[in-house]
RNA sequence: GGAGGGGUACCAAAGUGGCCAAACGGACCGGGCUGUAAACCCGGCGGCCUCAGGCCUUCGGGGGUUCGAAUCCCUCCCCCUCCA
């Protein structure tokens, strides 16, 4: 009684804002014995190590996982150092370079600090799964193997249609499936978590768990979130991404800047806010609540507190940032007391070549003390406290020694 | 083993002897509009020059033909497809 109630609270949390959970009683079932026995599930997550930064998308996934954690259960964060080793083009149309152990190493050591701004690391496992991939002999591989058949494989819509369309698939991209199922009996997952393009290979891992033995693990798949550009999915390699460790104002910057359209799903799949938080207020508002709550998620509350400062002073009031970059004016680049302005656009690095620099202020990008510089030949008589500006986010005081 | 198709700027993709620093997109940057929204419109997008112009370095690497080559030839490297 207690513990059906229980169990029916854990289930409605876990499939909040989620793809799918399959199979449900199954879940059920564990939910109800993990209360009963006092014995935490161990949820499975795996993470590619390709890049230095975990991102939002990243993130919805995190929760799910950190609500678990919340719900008494074990976290185990399965880092595919092995595969990514060897490197991994299923899905993607351009294959993904194999990655050195020095850059795998690096990306993890961020990605630990990282994902503990969501997770408790007391009720977190963190497993490479070259510890048990590496030690698997070549027979081992086609015993593995043996456990699924092509048929089956192709029935990934991607397979499918690279299949129908002639277009190459490698024997790898089908151990690489393969290799990830066996990542769940080498932890021995109880339930797994994943976006919802990883619903084929967490299925994969179900039938590979009976094989040697297991009980199949639960899937729970989590919507993609949209990027930036608020079209396609988020991601490092398209560039529409907020990292979780992007510096404050930053992400708080790039929140603001998304389509109102996509701040529901970003409520729902991030915040514990009710997603009609999005329609209720004036959009900005709203956005601004969306990107204080997640600011504040990751950096902390006086951070968020800054950050939105920063966002209304310098975008909603137009007025330049308390802290810029300062820029020591050379000595030599002195004429006089004056400096031709593209030598001082580029010095300060407010554009990177003095070509660029011209160009902008042709665009009448350029003021100083909010007076615009029109001529590229201007020359700037300098002085201490003078603020130069290019474009509406690049900044720099000026400093004559 | 055989046949064929490619490698062009951040991505993608035209260009096949001079009109090419290289079309059209996308990304990005600037301007306009605004809620710094998004969308949209305009402009820019190799470097350097006080610039309606000029100079320098680019079209996988190297060499050559030519007054002139991303474009033709030779050679090397790399990718892809089909047949076996």
């Amino acid at each position: 009684m207690h513990v059906r109630e229980e169990v029916e609270q854990q289930l409605a949390a876990i499939t909040r804002g989620a793809e799918v959970v399959l199979p449900r009683e199954e879940l059920a079932t564990k939910l109800e014995r993990a209360v009963r026995c006092e014995r935490p599930l161990r949820v499975k997550l795996g993470i590619d190590p390709s890049a230095p930064h975990l991102t939002l998308g990243h993130a919805v996934v995190l929760r799910k996982l950190r609500l678990f954690q919340d719900l008494g259960h074990t976290a185990v964060l399965v880092v595919g150092d092995f595969t990514r080793r060897i490197g991994d083009p299923s899905g993607k149309s351009k294959t993904r370079e194999p990655m050195t152990p020095g850059d795998i190493q690096r990306n993890m050591a961020t990605y630990r600090e990282q994902a503990f701004r969501i997770l408790m690391p007391e009720r977190t496992e963190v497993r490479l799964n070259s510890e048990w991939l590496d030690k698997l002999t070549f027979a081992d591989v086609i015993a593995l193997s043996a456990r699924y058949t092509v048929a089956r494989m192709l029935e990934r819509d991607d397979f499918h249609r690279r299949h129908a369309a002639g277009v190459p698939i490698t024997i790898m991209e089908f151990l690489y499936p393969l290799a990830q199922a066996y990542d769940s009996v080498a932890v021995k997952a109880d339930v797994e978590l994943g976006g919802s393009d990883q619903r084929f290979n967490l299925l994969i891992a179900r039938d590979i768990q009976s094989a040697y033995g297991q009980e199949p693990q639960a899937i729970v798949t989590m919507p993609l979130l949209v990027g930036t550009d608020g079209v396609a999915a988020m991601s490092q390699s398209r560039g529409n991404y907020i990292g979780v460790d992007d510096p404050p104002h930053e992400q708080f910057g790039k929140l603001m800047s998304l389509p109102d359209e996509a701040m529901p799903q970003y409520f729902q799949l991030l915040t514990d806010l009710a997603a009609e938080e999005a329609t209720r207020t004036h959009p900005k508002d709203a956005k601004k609540k969306l990107a204080w709550t997640l600011v504040a998620a990751f950096h902390g509350p006086e951070s968020a507190d800054g950050a939105q400062q920063h966002f209304e002073r310098v975008f909603e009031a137009q007025q330049p940032p308390e802290e810029m970059a300062e820029f020591h004016v050379p000595p030599d680049m002195l004429e006089g007391d004056g400096v031709p302005i593209l030598s001082l656009i580029a010095a300060a690095e407010l554009a990177p070549s003095r070509s660029q620099a011209r160009r902008l202020v042709e665009q009448g990008a350029v003021q100083i003390d909010g007076e615009k510089v029109s001529s590229p030949t201007a020359v700037i008589q300098v002085r201490t406290g003078m603020v130069v500006r290019v474009g509406r986010l690049r900044f720099a005081r000026l400093v004559i020694d």
